[in-house]
Parts: C-alpha cells; sequence; structure tokens
DNA sequence: GCAAAAATCAGAACGTGTTCTATTTCCACC
DNA sequence: GGTGGAAATAGAACACGTTCTGATTTTTGC
C-alpha cells in the first residue's frame, strides 16, 4: 500500500540513497577531514537543500550512513558459541570488529554525530535501532542468566544498561582520540567482563574469567609504555 | 621566579580569569543557549581574537570553566566515611551533585566539550586534571583491595578503567539527552557497583549490595515507565 | 626616557551548518 | 492532455568558530 503508490516517493528514496552513499563514499576518501554539505550535496548531485528536506540536519544523515553500514544482526545470526557467556563476547567482537577494521571511517563518523549544533537533538542512534540492539543484546544476556551463569537475583536490565555505558565511553574517548584503536577491542571487553562477574555465579565466572585473560593480555600488549618496559627487560 | 617576574604576565592572567569567568556567567544565565565566542569576547571586554590568543580554542576556554569550578579534590579531603567502599560511593555523590545541582549549566559545558571543529584535539579534561582525579580514585579503590573487599588478583587498574567508561557514557548519553537527569547519579552508581561487584570479595560484595539497592529504588522511582505504572496499580 | 618587542585590538575574511525565498520542475489527478 | 500543487532547486543569507592583517597600545631592556 504504501510502498509502490507513487513514483514520487521512489524517486525521493533513490535521493537518500544517493545522498547516503555519497556521505559515505566521502568520508572513505577524505578520512581525517570532517563532512561538509556543501562537498556531500555536489557529490550527490543534490541542491545543498536537499539533504536537509529528506534528512534535517547532517548528523541525520551521519545517522543514516552508520545504520545503513552495519549488518550486525545479519552477522549476529550465523554466530555460534559453546556457551551462552561466549556468544557474549563473540558477539562484542563482532560489533567492534566494524570499528577497529576501520577505524578512521568510524571515527570520523562518530565525531560528526557528537557535533551537536543547536537544540535538543536526540541519542546517538534512531530508535528502532536501538530496539532491535537491545533486543539481541538483552537476549544474551537472559540466557546467560537462564544457563545459571548470571544470578538469578540480579535483573538483566541493569547488566545491559551498564554494558552500554561501558560501550558509550569507550567509544567516546576512542573518538575523542585519548583510547587507540588497538586497546579499544580489550577496553569494552574488560568492562563487560567486569559487569558481567559483578552478576555471575560460579560457574559463570568462570567462563568470564577466560575472556578476562584473554583481553588483558590483548591490552597489556597493546600498552605502549608497558611494550617499551617489556623490551628493557628482555634486554 | 615565575610568579612576579613580568607585570605583563600578570595583566595576561586577569585577561584569562576575565574570560573565563565571563564564559561561566554566560552559560549560567543563558542555560539551553550554546555559548558563542563573540558573545563571550563582548562580555569580558577583550577582542574576539583575545580568546584563541590565550586559550586556544574555544572548547579549551569552556576546559577552564569546567575546570575553574570543581573543587572536588577538596571536598573529597572532608568527607568520611565507615569503610573504603562507602567512600567510594559517598565520593560519586560528590561528584556528580555538581552536575545533577546545576544540570543546565554542565549540560551546556559539556556539550561544547564534545564539539570537536577540525583537528585533534585531545581528550575531555586537561593532563594534570585527569592525573590529580586518577589519583584520588585509585586511592580509593586501592583502599577497598587492602580492606579486602576486592579480590587481591584483580588489578585495581582495571576496575577504575570500566569505572571511568562508565562515568564517559553516562555524562555522554546525560548530555545528548537519552538520560535524564534524575536518572543520572543512580545509573552511574549501578554501574559502579557491578564494576566493584565484579572484583569483590564476599566481605565487599555485602557492602555494594546495599549501594546498588539504593540505586535500584532511585532509579526504579525516575524511571518514568515504572512511575506511570505505579500510579495505574495503585488506582 | 627611548626604542624595540610583544600583545591586544578592531575588523574583515573564510568555511562551516542551517534557514529562507523565489523559481522551476515534474508528478498526479480530473 | 492539460492544470494545480507539492517538492526540489539555486542561491542568498545568518550565526558560528577560527584565522589573518594591520594598527595601536603597553611593557620591558637599556
Amino acid at each position: 500500500m504504501a510502498e509502490d503508490i507513487g513514483r514520487r516517493e521512489q524517486a525521493k528514496a533513490e535521493r537518500k540513497l544517493r545522498i547516503v552513499r555519497a556521505a559515505r563514499d566521502l568520508i572513505r576518501e577524505t578520512g581525517h577531514t570532517d563532512l561538509s554539505m556543501r562537498a556531500l550535496s555536489k557529490r550527490a548531485d543534490v541542491s545543498l537543500s536537499t539533504p536537509y528536506n529528506l534528512f534535517g540536519s547532517k548528523r541525520a544523515v551521519v545517522l543514516a550512513v552508520l545504520e545503513d553500514e552495519r549488518d550486525f544482526a545479519e552477522r549476529f545470526e550465523q554466530l555460534k558459541a559453546a556457551n551462552s557467556i561466549d556468544r557474549l563476547f563473540s558477539a562484542h567482537e563482532i560489533a567492534f570488529g566494524y570499528y577497529t577494521s576501520d577505524p578512521d571511517f568510524y571515527r570520523t563518523l562518530w565525531r560528526a554525530l557528537l557535533n551537536t549544533t543547536g537544540q535538543d537533538e536526540t541519542g546517538l542512534a534512531s530508535p528502532e535501532r536501538v530496539a532491535e540492539m537491545r533486543e539481541i543484546w538483552f537476549g544474551m544476556v537472559t540466557s546467560a542468566a537462564n544457563d545459571g551463569y548470571l544470578d538469578a537475583d540480579m535483573p538483566c536490565e541493569l547488566v545491559l544498561q551498564s554494558m552500554a555505558q561501558i560501550t558509550g565511553g569507550a567509544l567516546l574517548s576512542w573518538a575523542m582520540g585519548s583510547l587507540p584503536t588497538e586497546g579499544l577491542t580489550a577496553s569494552v571487553g574488560i568492562g563487560y567482563a567486569l559487569c558481567l562477574r559483578g552478576a555471575a555465579t560460579a560457574s559463570g565466572r568462570k567462563l568470564i574469567d577466560t575472556h578476562l585473560a584473554r583481553y588483558r593480555d590483548s591490552q597489556e600488549r597493546a600498552r605502549p609504555g608497558a611494550a617499551a618496559k617489556r623490551v628493557s627487560e628482555t634486554l
């Protein structure tokens, strides 16, 4: 009903797609440089006004790029793990694999998302996206609880909420430049592990600790000071 | 030696102070509105160029306001608590008391800090500030470990690092508007509690759980959905 | 005291995100 | 097949952060 009716809508959708792809390509090409709306409209062969008509703001365009780029739910489907705890950390690696495999691109995206020139724009993702993500992660934490890895009287909500904050905090300091890309996945992994451990049963703790040890190693390896120290110790 | 020598330096310091105070006052007065450099220079009775000469960027000015405003270390000194865990959470309440007692002011400040127009500006606070804060919090976590509340083989570093990320994530979503002021302190408190619990001994867990329960109550009270539900249940 | 030097000043200028105003284009309906 | 009307367009305009220029003030070293 609302799909084919209107060739006008079709042209609009096509224009939106062209804008999003132009934005994606421009960010990809000029990595470090910030995306300019004038460059974007030129590249997408639309007027400067059009992105504002179709999206409302530069932030919304960037957000559309981000959501277009990531197919986490799809990748998550075909994810196998021995247990629900391992699955959680595998999902984490998939999620942050996007960032670490193309840091310049995603860092530019994030920095653009953080820039809020003016009034009350809402959060860092579309409500649908947030709901979808929440469902996926909530499902995983709930599984871990049902499998007896998490304490029954610790609400999954709380764990999830703290994990989300760790994610945001890490991405923030990464986007601002104080957390290097090499340390990103490990840093968040450690945070997840600690939060989960705070809600874990004895059996859960055992599983979590293997991941925690892994991330500690990885972080130790990435830390510049520690590396220098290690070298000096080897001499 | 480097204090009185130079009346030029004195005038410079006086100008810097005037700028920082003008920025503070302007943000206080026009809460929601963003701070403008032209308005700021007018208010401080300096040229538009001067803040750039003295600070380098708008971001640096805002950062100076933020650091001038907060005297956390001082307040922290005169903080008494029954044990090291209670002290941690008391410190947390002091720290976030700044934000919740004057949300418009600090939200504007934070939003200005997040806006990175251009190149590679460093993190969200000055290195000295970061070091000072780190020392305070590291001391508290270490105390908790020494008092037998945290597992001996869990490095304080890790706990601290996760707590810092929770802080950043919460402040980010608060500044972006997705986390209401009423839920800020509780949300971070829960995150701290979970992280600490993930590193806690049995005796530590007992202490932490009282705080966790407190924050859960507070969060339940603040959540709009729950409030509505509660009302409907009361009817 | 005087000259050199350094910092501030006023103001223009650049590029930015965003908004506004006509103007034009082009689809949908009768 | 026209015609009314919605939407995209070009382009100016606004406020912003930031940089630059040239003139002016002010402090320092002698």
